[in-house]
DNA sequence: GGATGTGACTGGTCAGACCAGTGGACTAGG
DNA sequence: CCTAGTCCACTGGTCTGACCAGTCACATCC
């Protein structure tokens, strides 16, 4: 039968000219069939996070395949999040909830192959939460302007303790900002990317130097970032904010790469 | 052995107080440390995209493990798309260069779960667009100007082909743009956020009613931005960009989220 | 030289086995 | 009656060995 629609394909009427656009036909495995199926019955519905999958001997009868074949499915849902399996746990593999660490890890890969430098990275922060800034200054409540005080105060004292709280609170100003701005997605690109900036250059940032003249620098600029975005004035508020994520990290890159990124700053 | 070391540890001298913080310790599957060892050789350089693993049976040699185990951290790696094994290739798998479908395969997962919406989606592209363009207008050349005049007559010459040609003509515009902006994280955000929204709305907008009224808009909208580049005004050719975005994809969200949308056209 | 056939080897799948560990049921003790 | 302990069915992780269809390099033949 496949040879017969080939060859009558290929001895068609307008094959030459631009007749049906024919896709390249490529093997299905069996184990992608059964990922196929696992996440089509997680998109409508009928799998929700917390659920569990039968065991592995029950998904080879049910998908007619054998436990290899089952378990090379599974190995591909684990690595992209969906669910968990747990040697001796009765009720089966877990579904897992959506994390954000599986988007982290592809990230991570661009930036390991040198897809993307460190300085890409950076910069597009500064892009990126210039602009969830700007959106935040005009869609901020009386009462979210209270709680961006409130990590002000958190980061303050947080210098006190050491280098990692400091950055736990300059995180949750971010992810704060980013929540103001009315999308997640800019909350997940946002932590992903810092995710792999920080893993970039954690071994070097482990001993800086003057840590806590950097560390009230980034203080001030972040108080006035807030002032900015009380004034209502979000063009002010996300060039200062693109100025402090400058002076942040560029030490970690290349000279050469560093005029690219100050000319991010200005509006 | 293990009774011992809890033992220890919760009879401990401060774990009530602040102690060294204990990581969850969890088993390590011999199928992920084959997955580590390749990542590994891929970040440090010693293995390259085009180059080849060596064969299944080959690598059940040299990590001392089964074949089912090779296999699982296989389906791994490829289900992560860095490599692609075709049965009967006597070169083994083979390494993949970089994609993006990985990424966008996971930030798809993330609008399947109703993790995020498509109104988040599109507010996402009309802030990551409208960045993209105010800093594409300040660092553009003169040729990357005239490109981009290129591309708009592209755009023109597409709406008399059909809807396909002119989304084409779209995404081209919008990738130079992203090169423009000198970053390619932008360029890939855009790219796997548009093919998202493409996915989810492919259905209805097959069948688009005035069609050719939509793309003309569209065409004209994207002059705009152009003319406001070509004058150095980052700020309306940003904002003619969310405008444009806006009306483009507003239709296919409910009108409830319409708002939010519409409030993030202004600058 | 170019078409042709052949065989070594590839990945895909299967069946069956063993092990260490989990957790629910079941039982003995209060 | 409830609790504490034991036990065992069953789990996932790994291994062995086998078969098949397909591919590609090489040798062969015209």
């Amino acid at each position: 039968m496949g040879h017969e629609m080939a060859k009558s394909a290929s001895q068609g009427s307008q094959l030459p000219s631009s007749g049906p656009r024919f896709q390249p036909v490529q093997p299905v495995r069996a184990y992608q069939r059964i990922v196929e199926q696992v996440e089509d019955a997680l998109a409508r519905g009928e799998l929700a996070p917390g659920q569990r999958l039968p065991s592995e001997r029950e998904l080879v009868a049910q998908f007619a395949v054998s436990r290899s074949t089952v378990r090379e499915a599974l190995r591909v849902l684990e690595s992209n999040g969906v669910v968990r399996s747990r040697p001796g746990d009765p009720n089966g593999p877990e579904i897992l909830p959506f994390s954000q660490s599986a988007l982290r890890k592809q990230v991570a890969r661009l930036a390991r192959v040198d897809e993307v430098t460190l300085s890409e990275l950076i910069g597009f922060r500064m892009i990126m939460d210039g602009a969830a800034i700007q959106v935040a200054s005009r869609l901020r409540t009386p009462e979210e302007l209270d709680e961006l005080e409130a990590t002000l105060v958190a980061m303050r004292d947080a210098i006190d303790v050491d280098f990692d709280a400091f950055g736990e609170a300059d995180l949750a100003f971010h992810e704060l900002i980013a929540r103001i701005s009315r999308n997640s997605l800019i909350q997940t690109c946002n932590e992903v990317v810092r995710g792999v900036v920080l893993g970039l250059i954690s071994d070097k940032i482990a001993h800086a130097p003057n840590s806590r003249a950097l560390m009230l620098e980034s203080l001030h600029h972040h108080a006035e970032v807030v002032d900015a975005i009380r004034a209502g004035n979000g063009h002010a508020a996300a060039r200062i904010a693109r100025q402090n994520m400058f002076d942040y990290y560029a030490g970690y890159v290349p000279d050469s790469e560093q005029e690219t990124l100050r000319a991010l700053i200005e509006d």
